[in-house]
DNA sequence: TTGAAAGCGATACCAG
DNA sequence: CTGGTATCGCTTTCAA
């Protein structure tokens, strides 16, 4: 005996049972269940009568153990500390929704604990393929992800050696900060994470070079005094804020590595009377929903396209072809939150249609493209 | 020979190549996998030694087919077109992150469609229970769900003669109206769904009943023209209020039924430059982040509770005990978006705490349209 | 075309 | 305590 309860819990119905009632042998039912090789006509309706009859739906475990396939894909994700998330799991779900592939979530909140756990429980037997979000893996667990054979892509990471859907966080630091001098901004701060966050999530770090470079582009001195490093809290960028706001010399502009902690960099500022974006000029990164319901300027990235193009590669992969990992591009969104700096009339074009831009982006969303160069 | 790649994808090691190398019986090593019976100290040493070096970690597919469950549980939800889901999925998935129990994604966006091939994919096999959340299912699709044996937990749904996490929403637009009425309102306007919505969203519908009560017990008579409904989205709640804006004699308050579209009608106002709350209020229904976020004054239900209460019932399900349906508490959640109507000062007291108004400030740009050249 | 039979990898009895 | 062994329900050769 096994642990099944025998009083029936089930429909009761199983292969042996249509083949019995179809009088057919349990291999036919399998082939048109499979709709593989031939089936003489006339069998397959006996069989597919049967089926009707005995309402009878095949055994996903049965099935996964003989196939060695699960129809499953596995996400794994800080999918509730990061916004951002959310919306790639969207695209994930919708790219995999005709695929005949269920989606398991596993959801990592904390370090090292989900993360250990999870790796193993994730791969064997589980899942066909899996798919990382966000969430940057130490070597080892790298190294013990691959001994599993299971294909992996990773969405929002770069891994060597692994197919990825990515974007250039440098660049995209770059394009905020260009953003702000072009306005005239000279006094720019950088509000990100810790760099052993939970995670380590290197995004911040590297959107911070791309805004360390483009100062250095444009001559003008990093102060270390204004970057500020915190947990990826909204609070936290809004203590941040806070400080920078007291400094002796503020900072006309702060490019916060996140939307989140750019909006906590709003509320800062507004907590503090000082205007957005008259007096302070804030730019985030993502372009999350609330982004683009807020009207902050961000650096956008398209969020639910590249789950929706990770679900696709990983497609492949389980489909035998070999993907290629693709970078996605960044986007200056030019919104409400980011003006020329008070008492700077620079730019004019660039600083009066603010007002309009903050409505244009909270009602129409409007792909507002900047003139490079 | 079975569909399995030969070639060794998986880590090759199963229970017996762990009992060879142990030198034992597969009996017994399923006995220390599963610390069941008493297995004599230094043979469970021996085992858990072969499981270390052959890094053995057991299938899960012939783990479920052996003993009938499968330590899954399934969620059935709209997840991404109704935003307050996802935040009871945050309270599903935190709940069940210590039991042992994955969790799979059924997303229904579209009505049948998805439905139907979900109720049937859903259950036979891949989950040892269900969570159905914010989804009322047709009377055939309770049935069949329940034919199939599977527990299933309804969450934001009242169901017949089965276990249920919900919450009054009848009380609920008592609550909110009632609010309104406390501030001096008069003219009061409901902004809902149409009553055969995607999946016939019920909430709507019993939001605007509570609404009717409330007004009808303040002698206040219900004006059809104020009764808005339309698809479940912020466009066309934004198009609602500015069809009652446009009124010849437009109502000084807006019921919305979910956040989301109350958050419409502050943009239709926003936009036809009547100011918020000065000359038009706003409440809404669930309290979802963005609310908090915007200062969206509501009528909020613990949503990740919700989630969480509704996965604990499941396990206690699961666990054998039989579950109880629960009532949520509902609760006026006063925030920057209602005011006493123009030229009545009732009760300034309730108008507004103070920082909520950020996104207000940010949101509320009138002379925009006005002025514009 | 189709039936028979050998696994897939684990669990849980049944003797010893 | 422990080693066999009969399933679980399905897929897939292998003959017929």
């Amino acid at each position: 005996m096994r642990g099944r309860l025998d009083g029936g819990r089930d429909g009761v119905s199983t292969i042996a049972s249509v083949a019995a009632l179809a009088g057919v042998g349990v291999g036919t039912v399998s082939r048109v269940l499979n709709d593989s090789s031939a089936v003489s006509g006339s069998t397959r309706m006996r069989v597919l009568e049967a089926i009707e009859a005995l309402d009878y739906e095949p055994s996903a475990a049965a099935r996964a153990l003989s196939t060695g396939r699960t129809s499953t894909i596995g996400v794994l994700a800080p999918f509730f500390t990061e916004p951002s998330v959310v919306e790639r799991l969207r695209g994930v779900t919708r790219r995999l929704a005709s695929s005949g592939y269920q989606v398991t979530l596993f959801d990592v909140e904390l370090p090292e604990q989900g993360d250990a756990a999870l790796r193993s429980l994730a791969v064997k037997g589980r899942v066909d393929g899996l798919l990382v979000v966000s969430l940057p893996l130490s070597g080892p667990q790298l190294g013990r992800l691959r001994t599993t054979g299971v294909p992996v892509v990773f969405v929002d990471r770069r891994v060597e050696g692994a197919t990825a859907v990515f974007s250039d966080d440098e660049a995209g630091g770059r394009l905020a900060t260009e953003h702000l001098l072009r306005l005239g901004h000279e006094r720019i701060a950088f509000v990100g994470d810790t760099e052993n966050g939970p995670f380590g999530f290197t995004s911040s770090e590297a959107r911070r070079r791309g805004y360390e470079q483009a100062l250095h582009e444009a001559g003008i001195a990093a102060h270390p005094e204004y970057v500020r490093r915190g947990p990826h809290r909204r609070d936290a960028a809004r203590a941040a804020t806070h400080e920078l706001l007291a400094l002796a010399v503020p900072p006309t502009a702060v490019f916060a590595a996140s939307d989140h902690q750019a909006l906590g960099a709003v509320e800062a500022a507004t907590m503090a009377g000082v205007e957005v974006p008259e007096r302070l000029s804030v730019i985030g990164f993502d372009d999350v929903e609330l982004a683009r319901y807020c009207g902050l300027t961000t650096v956008a990235q398209p969020l639910e396209s590249s789950g929706a193009r990770g679900a696709e590669l990983l497609l492949d992969a389980l489909a035998g072809c070999e993907p290629r990992s693709q970078e996605l591009r960044l986007e200056l969104q030019v919104r409400g939150t980011t003006a020329a700096p008070a008492g700077c009339s620079t730019n004019v074009m660039e600083s009066r249609p603010i007002r309009t831009r903050l409505l244009n982006g909270m009602m129409r969303e409007p792909k507002q493209f900047e003139g490079e160069t």
